[in-house]
Parts: structure tokens; sequence; C-alpha cells
DNA sequence: GGATGTGCTGTATGGATATACAGTGGTCCC
DNA sequence: GGGACCACTGTATATCCATACAGCACATCC
């Protein structure tokens, strides 16, 4: 059963006077914050939440409010975004095979999150993606590495770029000569793209900004 | 000025009171816990307590014990040893050079941790090294790289290890035959060292289980 | 259209709680 | 040996607090 806006009301402020005072609050501060003219308002709705199974109240006791941590599941909109982007500023989402058409970021292509902040790199990372194939062995990009990328449409010369051409994700250096784009990749076994601006489009998807090796169940020692 | 033993033990309760039971405890519970027969055993206590500044007292008020943050300088060894392992575990020691003779996670060689959790990384991590010079270009281990290091004394041949040879940290990959182990670079301008172990000792410092590049403050991007 | 739930007002009360006051015995310091 | 702090006992009390009881208005469900 769902809670009503005036329960949720409640519910944040308790969870806001244990976290502000470091105690639950008495029917009288209740009342005091919501205005009420009687006790039993509060006291009413605290039954309500106690049914409801968000909060456990002790008989007797003052102050014997206790959430429950189905209670989190009530937070307000807010706090529940900030809780999101507190969690995912603490982690990276890694990007295994990119499916044809769809944002690189789109929940498909999430494999999983690795438990690394964006800022640890300079630029941040938006996200992690798998490399695959050996075209940049030379810089020191192998198959199977975790490659941290700046998420920008805006790259210059010399860089080393995630680019999709034909829905093909690729990551190679970039070199701009006036209406050509070359991507040059880091291993005599393959050959340099060349993109006619004119005529193609070549999408940045971001920029290497760092690398991570052997994490995440791929072994590097057995 | 510090808290007596007993003092000690009384906040231990309170804060244990605190994150069991959700609020803090009365006088009474105190007693109760404690054994005493008058309440103003308790009393005097939270009075001492305030008085040295660990907690907040609020008049009037059931159950107004506030822990400050100055309370958790006095918590009890077993819990300070928890905490800090638990801080240590979300995050890896970073080795920098490595001054001679110095056992490689003593003080002075750890420049910093990077908030990555050891076992991340399979198996585990212990520390970050930063790579100096390009002797393992070819295996994508290149100069300012950081490499994580299962620390283990143990190596089979064909591993890349992080091996100790008087007073030098040097990573490379071991070969072992008979007596003689070889430490090859992958790179074909260095040679490889060769060690005779019946005449000189190599100490394995550990394995290299992962790598990090691109990370704290050293930008790949500009 | 009665039952049920929400969201209140208003009053009352017993028991829970903080807290004052008066002691005791101990230690440590000057 | 007096003064501080410590660690308590024992009693008393004002007030804080949970909580019961009696209502009212409004909505929703069957």
């Amino acid at each position: 059963m769902d809670l009503t806006p005036r329960q949720a009301e409640i519910l944040d402020f308790l969870r806001r006077h244990r976290d502000e005072q470091g105690l639950p609050p008495t029917r009288a501060e209740i009342v005091a914050a919501f205005g009420f003219r009687s006790p039993t308002a509060a006291e009413d709705h605290l039954r309500a939440l106690e049914r409801k199974g968000v909060i456990e109240l002790r008989p007797g006791a003052s102050r014997g409010i206790r959430l429950l941590e189905r209670a989190d599941e009530y937070l307000s909109e807010a706090v529940q975004l900030a809780r999101r982007e507190a969690a995912n500023e603490a982690s990276l989402p890694l990007v295994g095979r990119v499916a044809a058409g769809a944002p690189i970021l789109s929940d498909p292509n999430v494999e999983t999150r690795i438990p690394l902040a964006g800022d640890f790199f300079r630029p941040r990372a938006h996200f992690l993606l798998r490399v695959q194939g050996e075209s940049m062995r030379d810089a020191g990009i192998l198959d199977g590495d975790l490659l941290a990328v700046h998420q920008t449409p805006e790259a210059r010369s010399g860089q080393t770029v995630v680019a999709r051409l034909e829905d093909e994700i690729t990551v190679k250096t970039l070199r701009l000569k006036g209406g050509i784009a070359e991507l040059l990749p880091a291993n005599p076994d393959f050959s340099p793209i060349v993109v006619d601006l004119s005529r193609e489009t070549l999408v940045i998807e971001g920029l290497a900004v760092g690398l991570i090796r052997g994490g995440f169940g791929s072994p590097l020692v057995r």
C-alpha cells in the first residue's frame, strides 16, 4: 500500500529530524512543525505509517519512532535523485558491445558499473569502453582493456578518440587535414581509415582519458 | 582533557544504543545497562561527558543526548581499527620511488591512496606501483602507468613480476630455468637480466594483476 | 448508503523522564 | 588536610510525553 502525500511529508520530517537533531521527534514536535492544533494529528499519522510498515513505534517510550529500511522506498523524488547521482558519481558505466544505432550510454549497452569515480581522470571520464582488437596496441591499448572516455564531440588532431563510423565504434588517433579526417591505428598491421567529411559523417563520441586493465573478473594472473 | 575508562564505556554505550535502537537512551536505560541503582549515576556521567565536549545535552528534552563529532576521537581501539581497515579496503596505496632498503609498503614510499578497492583486481591488488621507463612497452605497460600489484613472493615462469634487485625495483616477465632466473623486458631496446640464484638473491615483491593509466592529475588529454 | 480510510480538533491522564538535592567513599594533587 | 574530580546511592518532583476517548468533514469503495 502506498503512502499519501501528507504521510510522505511526515516521513520526510521524521528523517530530517533524525539526521539534523540526532533523535526522533516527539508528537509535540511534529505538531509544532506542521502547525497542528492537536497531538492526535501527529499520533494518527504515526499510526498510519506504522500500519504501512515504514516505521516502528515503541509503546511507552518517548520518541520511540524508528525508521525501517523500507522507508527508503518512499524518499522524495528530489532526495532519490540526489542519492542516485551521488552513487553514480562514485562509479562508471562499462560499455561493451555497442548496439547499432543506439546511443552509446543507452541501457542495453551498459554491462555493469565499475566502482571508480569519473573525476579520477582528467578531464573526467563519463564511461568505460571495453576495447576490442589490437589496432591500438603500440599505444599501450590492448584487447580487453577498459578505456576511460570523456564524452565530448570536440576533438583535435593528435588526440585518441572514440568515434562512430557507420554504427561501428572504434578507438583511433584522430588527424584532421582540411575536409579530411584520418583515423590512425597504432599498429602497422592495420590501415588508417580516411573519412571525407563532406560526404560522410564522423561522430566523435569522446576522448580517451585513461585506461584500466585487469579489473573485474578478467584476471591477468592465473 | 581525556575521558576516564568508565566514561569511555558510557560513550560507547551511547553510540551503540543510537546505532542499534535508532534513538539515544534515557537515564533509566543507562542505569539498566550498567546495573546502577540510581539515575543520578547516569546523569553524572552524562554531565561529565558534556563538560568534556563529546556530547551535548538538551535541557528538558527526553533522550536529549547528542553525540558530537569529537566523540569519534574516543572510539574504542577495536572500532577504530575496524574503521581504518574499512577505509583501506576501499583504496590502494600508490608507491612511487622506492627508497633503498625500505619495505615497499613503508610509509615514505607511499605517495597517496587511490580510491579503488584492491579486490577490483583478481587476485586482489595490495598496492599500485608507478611504472618508470619503457622496458615493458610491448606488454602495454608504459612509463607513468600505475601497475596494480598482488603482493606475494610466489611467482611462476611467464608471469609479470615486480622484483627487487640490489634495492632497485623493476617490472619484468619472469623466466625460471633451473637455478637461473631471467627478467625479460618487453622491449627490444632493453636486455634481459640474468640472475644466478645460487649467488644472488632475487626478491619477488609481487605479481602484476592490473594497470591504470591517466588517473590522478596526470591527464592524457590537454 | 454504510463501511473504511484520511486528516484533522480538543481534552485528559498516567506514566515516562530529566533533574535537583543530599550524601558516601575513593583517588590524586598541592 | 583541603579541594578537585570520580563513581556512585537514595529520594523526590515538575514536566515531558504517549496515548486514550470523543468528535467532525471529506473522500472512496462495494
